[in-house]
DNA sequence: ATGAAAGCGCTAACAT
DNA sequence: ATGTTAGCGCTTTCAT
């Protein structure tokens, strides 16, 4: 009847130590409340360690329901700086609490999206983070919605579940705060925007929150923006495209705030065709903070998106006892480096 | 006793239908040999269905000792692009073949390796992925070397196992190809080299085989290198000084071949500098196919490591009845962009 | 064509 | 302080 040749069980170990299975499994699980002789516990593990006994997890979890897994499903191609620091927070915490982590990807497909988390509830995770890569908001899958969640970078759009995401606000601030200590008072120009596309007709909720952010940082000190270019953020050719015409057009702005590394460097990029020099003709200041952030000439002072740290909250937060439905937004520490300068004058 | 309020159950779903629980199991299983009545099946199918019947996968494992699990550990940070693709395509080839991915990274710590290759063994996956983010030979963890594993981009130093890497010597043959018919036949400079470096002295295996590579497929073309900049790879900053001191030197090279993309971000900030202009001036060719690449301006012609491909390669020979124990060298396809053009005469 | 019964490896009431 | 026993939800042999 057993299909395979098996493993050592609690059975062989019990057997060896001349104890019961009972016995065998209460010391093995480390339980307290019952007290067995120190000799019968000796004997038992010395039995474990020489038969080299690991417990089997999956007869463990049938028992209990437990399975000490967690699911994390992410929305579009993890192939990002960003995805990667995510799920290694997430990893983090999940090991730190002996768990292990099940990764997929539903290309954004609700369809396949559905499939997965079947798959995994099949599995009975005893959680699961839905993970987007672009903060947003969205809504849970029906079939998902009385197991223990977390959003981790989105929000649930009833609001009825836990979620963490960047302090997107507040890193608008940040970057109003540092424009302002460095003497800029006008010619600060946005490159980027609130990023309205045909799926986000009212901007992307990171364009809309850091640009909210920016204007009430710089209000408060009675300064207003130059200008917005609003453009695509996806690539460097967008910010380049940007750029040049903001060169070609009017006065020269004395700041642009990029709404990503990757509008900064095409910023550089049309900078340095215009014979313009950053930081002294132009100081630049970005958001996100990947690797190209430390990779540009001069290196670029960026507001850090804090994935690993969002990774790690999403995780804590859906292992603890009581997961409380709230909003979860995590600081994003500025990194400053070498893009901004006074205003030349 | 049972520990808390449960799912529906196949016994649910025989009671409603009216049949034995073996019945259930058989048309529920989808097994052909055995015959059962088409009424007696559409009730259970129906029952099933009205139940919102969903198995759970951890008795059903329990049973059959098949988990429909991969677990996949890498060494270091998989917050690269590569390292993404490479999980894709894992999580594709997973998902065609109806397993569930376990992730996890080691961080290069050999403990916490064993610690998370124990967690999934014991969470009995039916097989194990090791990947590594940089091509390299290593040794199989022991407690390892008895489950099916397959090394993805890695090889074991034993070759006793089934693994998965890119066709490096190839990718530097294109790479001199790619020269050749541009009309290259002198000028033609390295920057990266080997790669040697204090915990690889004989220089990284990528580096290794795409020289390799590039030599002979010049040398059969009657070529030589005029010269290797041996440099750190991990930077764009090691490939502007490279190319700096280059440039400065003797005689401008007329093309340059660099070893990632990263390096040829910094040649191309060198060059830039130089008043240089690239491919005009000198010809610039690189790997791995980053996003980098395309960012580039002039777009970067690159060689593109296959990670994807790897990633789906290396589950479905993991996933497949005789994993012959071989290395399968995936090419590396060129991305012809536009940073080559016929030396200046 | 269907059902009874045993058992996968583990936990946990309930005895003793 | 330790053992007996009954499951967890599923598969599978063997009877009928």
């Amino acid at each position: 009847m057993p299909p395979s040749p098996s493993r050592v069980t609690q059975a062989d170990v019990a057997r060896r130590a001349g104890v019961s299975r009972t016995t065998v499994s209460f010391v093995l699980s480390g339980r307290e409340d019952t007290r067995i002789s120190i000799e019968a516990r000796q004997r038992i593990l010395g039995a474990a360690e020489e038969l080299g006994y690991r417990p089997n997890l999956t007869a463990q979890s049938l028992r209990t329901r437990k399975t000490h897994t967690v699911g994390l499903v992410s929305d579009i191609v993890a192939s990002t700086h960003y995805a990667g620091e995510m799920i290694q927070g997430a990893l983090e915490a999940a090991l730190e609490r002996n768990h292990l982590l099940y990764f997929a990807e539903s290309g954004d497909d609700p369809e396949a999206e559905r499939r997965l988390l079947q798959g995994m509830l099949d599995r009975q995770v005893d959680g699961l983070i839905h993970a987007a890569m672009s903060t947003r908001v969205r809504r849970l899958p029906d079939q998902v919605r009385s197991h223990p969640s977390v959003l981790l970078n989105c929000l649930d759009e009833s609001g009825e579940f836990t979620s963490v995401v960047p302090d997107e606000e507040a890193a608008g601030r940040q970057a109003a705060k540092l424009l302002l200590e460095a003497g800029h008072r006008e010619g600060i120009h946005v490159v980027g925007g609130r990023h309205f596309t045909r799926r986000t007709p009212d901007g992307v909720y990171a364009g809309r929150e850091r640009m909210r952010g920016l204007e009430r940082g710089l209000a408060e000190a009675g300064v207003r923006l130059s200008g917005v270019s609003e453009c695509d953020w996806s690539a460097p050719e967008y910010g380049y495209r940007a750029a040049r015409s903001l060169l070609a057009a009017g006065p020269r702005p004395t700041a642009v705030v990029c709404c990503n590394d990757r509008l900064a460097f095409g910023v550089y990029q049309a900078a340095d065709e215009s014979g313009l020099s950053v930081p002294q003709d132009v100081s630049v200041l970005s958001f996100d903070d990947s690797e190209l952030a430390s990779w540009l000439r001069p290196a670029l002072t960026s507001v850090a998106l804090p994935h690993r740290e969002m990774g790690r909250a999403a995780v804590s937060l859906l292992l603890s006892p009581e997961p409380v439905p709230a909003v979860h937004r995590i600081p994003m520490p500025v990194r400053r480096r070498d893009s901004i300068a006074p205003p030349r004058r």
